[in-house]
DNA sequence: CACCGGAATAGAAACGTTTCCAACGTAGGC
DNA sequence: GCCTACGTTGGAAACGTTTCTATTCCGGTG
């Protein structure tokens, strides 16, 4: 609706329309019980007559508030991730606010993008996916950040808010059932030491050779990326080994396919020539023929916890200590490993 | 950095810092040609000393602008929207937009929510794919709608661009590619007619039959839902019929997945015992083992161009007339067809 | 009947920027 | 040397809300 001029009809104009002040106007919409009924009732008419509708821009200017938080990720084509953000959406949403996605794509000039972006009351809150616990640039900013941040499966030394995945013990777990159905030459590919789920998955594989009084098959170990092209490189590389490895923990989803990709292409057959464990569930890891052998953990949870973090800082006048969440993992039995022979 | 109470400076402390008025701060960040370069030189010092950033609230109370645009949509975790969305993401980026991603779960009601969402200020424009195409609480948002808006691969009455994809010659290729190979109890599964993609397969479908002077076979034909869970119970049951399909297109990435689903289930061989052929590329449709046979289309070419349409009315002072542009598909010959027995 | 207290309201300031208009100074042309 | 024109600047209005303060109005009480 709109008023005389054309344009969207203002607080001002229900003021003028209902013959009251802009300041009454303003408590009927925000504040009703401080209204008498029948000046409430005016207003409201007012209101609907002439379609009003707040100026979002206005409320944000005067609030300082702007119910929107951003959402920093890789890639949003990464399945978890998109989860992952359904998640947090739905829990941020059911409070008011919206959601900014930012894809980096892995870069870290990105991510500092984002960040900017994001500050000078463009957002009220952030919860990110770094590439790089290291990067300078992204660290810095962080610190400067006057906004409440929560960081999804990263480590950083400050004090931010952190959801964290156990995955040291979900890798642990995993290798030791392999280890129990024989396997010696055991590969994984994961990120690299430069993220924390590359730094814990490694440090639970290791862990569960050093347990069974076995050494860790170092050779096997490829921790570097995250990419689906990693997956497809370290997979085609390990496969044609000399003495290739038994089993392969393919550690990310992105990993998996990539992996998956190298033993359509080098034609090896899962079980029987290699077993074969993934992280997180997919599509493609819940039916690759026959649903594959997974290390979960509950992304929805995880999501709407960094939400929760995230709400606490925004909504209530809480300035805790920084805290860190860890979730757990579970091992799914699927089809994809055999005994080894 | 913040001024003497302890707040981040505003424009008002940096002309004071330097000397001159804000009107002059102003337009040395905005206009900086119009500013004497002495001038230019002291305001820009004292920015910098200050850490002054511009108010994105501000600017956008006083700009009428947001620099956001929304992006409606089912659901993220849906591999083609998540591509759909990193292309409008980078181009909408490219020219300083953010964007706001919301999911809709497939309900309008929240389809409505998130256009009144979007409207009075919160963002410059809106990209959307609807649920439905019928549904009037969402028309008729739609139609006052006061921000240019964009559909995707969705026709409404109303003067809207949108890019839609061709859909109908894509179904009636690999209908036809089918049919060549000798299969006649071809069956689809895809979305009901209340969207334009499942008008224009069936369409397309039927079409290839009448070409080639075949009956198309009615009772094949399953068109309701893009879900995993309908593409799972329809080729459940069409597995099970007495006469059962030859063949099967699941035209939907999502559905595609509950169609593997059912696959599994019932032990069925692709492609010995069934050919199947997908829409959309995806990881399951990839690497399924061995590649499945799929209609293609361009999806970045698409998201770009949304975002092209509507950065030519966010930008420019065109009102053109509504436009809609077309994309083809392409059939892409994987291993899951064999010609019938 | 005057006064008091509380609830309801009017009015204005404030949020931080952009933009418009007027004023100023300087250089160039006559 | 004066007038004009232009480039540069200062100052203020404006964007549409929320919120604070002051005012009004009412009923009830002394």
């Amino acid at each position: 609706m709109k008023n005389l001029e054309g344009k969207a009809a203002t607080i001002r104009d229900v003021a003028r329309l209902s013959g009251v002040s802009v300041g009454t106007v303003s408590r009927s919409l925000n504040a009703p019980d401080t209204v008498r009924p029948d000046t409430l009732g005016k207003v409201r008419a007012a209101i609907k007559t002439l379609g009003f509708q707040p100026d979002a821009r206005a409320q944000t200017m005067r609030r300082r508030t702007t119910m929107t938080v951003g959402f920093v990720i890789d890639d949003i084509a990464n399945p978890w991730h998109a989860s992952c953000f359904k998640a947090v959406d739905t829990e941020m949403r059911a409070h008011g606010y919206s959601l900014y996605l930012m894809s980096t794509n892995g870069r870290a000039s990105q991510e500092a993008a984002a960040i900017d972006m994001l500050q000078h009351g463009r957002a009220d809150g952030v919860i990110l996916t770094l590439n790089n616990e290291q990067d300078s640039r992204t660290i810095a900013r962080l610190k400067e950040l006057r906004i409440p941040s929560v960081l999804l499966d990263r480590e950083l030394p400050l004090e931010i808010d952190a959801v964290l995945t156990d995955h040291a013990t979900g890798l642990r777990q995993a290798t030791n059932y392999l280890i129990g159905l024989g396997h010696r030459r055991i590969a994984i590919i994961t990120a690299g030491s430069d993220i924390r789920p590359g730094r814990e998955r490694v440090r639970g594989f290791v862990e569960a050779f050093e347990q069974s009084g076995l050494p860790a098959p170092k050779d096997l170990i490829r921790s570097q990326s995250l990419s689906v092209d990693f997956g497809f490189r370290e997979a085609s590389a390990l496969l044609q080994m000399h003495e290739r490895p038994t089993a392969i923990i393919a550690a990310g989803n992105r990993i998996l396919v990539g992996v998956l990709r190298a033993i359509q292409q080098q034609n090896v057959s899962i079980p029987r020539d290699l077993s074969l464990i993934a992280c997180d569930r997919s599509d493609v890891a819940l039916l690759y023929p026959g649903p594959i052998t997974l290390i979960d953990r509950a992304v929805e949870e995880i999501g709407r916890t960094a939400a929760q973090l995230l709400l606490e800082r925004l909504t209530g006048q809480s300035s805790r200590p920084a805290q860190r969440i860890t979730f757990p993992t579970h091992l799914i039995l699927g089809g994809s490993c055999l005994p080894a022979r």
